[in-house]
Formats: structure tokens, sequence, C-alpha cells
DNA sequence: GAACTGACTGTAA
DNA sequence: ATTACAGCCAGTT
């Protein structure tokens, strides 16, 4: 589940539908969170696209915020990029 | 039910 | 490194 990603690290959509038991669903992964409610206190901002590339154009808030509090957990973000060092496929989960 | 659409991904030019 | 494109699948139109 994207609440089981660590701190200081990130994901992608595809590992997250795929832990999910979801093979192929990406989008939907990426769908679900948009939904959900920040109520729900999900990390979304540490789920990332394939190779650790943020999917929201920069010059939206969403890629900003994200940057932001991703930066603000140790994650390396540089050019919409997110350090591979700190992507976890979320496998051990 | 066809046609679009999208917080995706991998391959190719 | 950037751009294009084709698969992908579920929800909307």
């Amino acid at each position: 589940m994207v609440g089981a990603i660590p701190r200081g690290s990130v994901s992608t959509y595809g590992a997250v539908a795929r832990a999910a038991g979801l093979p192929g669903r990406a989008r939907m992964a990426g769908r679900a969170l948009r939904e959900s409610p920040k109520e729900m206190k999900l990390p979304w901002h540490r789920v990332v696209g394939a190779g650790g590339k943020i999917v929201f154009p920069r010059t939206t808030v969403n890629h900003r915020e994200q940057a932001r509090r991703l930066r603000a957990e140790g994650v390396v973000v540089k050019a919409g990029r997110v350090s591979r060092e700190a992507i976890v496929d979320l496998e051990q989960f």
C-alpha cells in the first residue's frame, strides 16, 4: 500500500499496482491516489513514475508540491526526478 | 457499445 | 537527452 512506503523513499505507480496484485494497472494506481482525499493522509507524493520521474509537468503546483515534500523528507529531487537510490520497488512489503 | 482520456511504461528514432 | 508511439486498463462521454 502507498502508506507502507517508508519515509525518505519513493516508489513507482507500476510497483504500487503490482504490490496491490494488479499488474498493468499503473494508471489505476494514480487514479486511485488522485481520487483519494488528503484526509486519508496518504503519502501520494512518494509515488512517482517509472525510473523515479515525476509525472506532472514542472509548471504545475502538484509537481512543485510533491518535489517540495519529498525534499523535506530527505529525498533528492532534481529536474523533476528523484534520485534512483531513493526508489523502492515496494516488493519488500 | 464505440471513442476518448489519463497522477503509466517500455521501446525506438 | 528529448520526442513519438504503441500497448495498457478502467472510468467517462
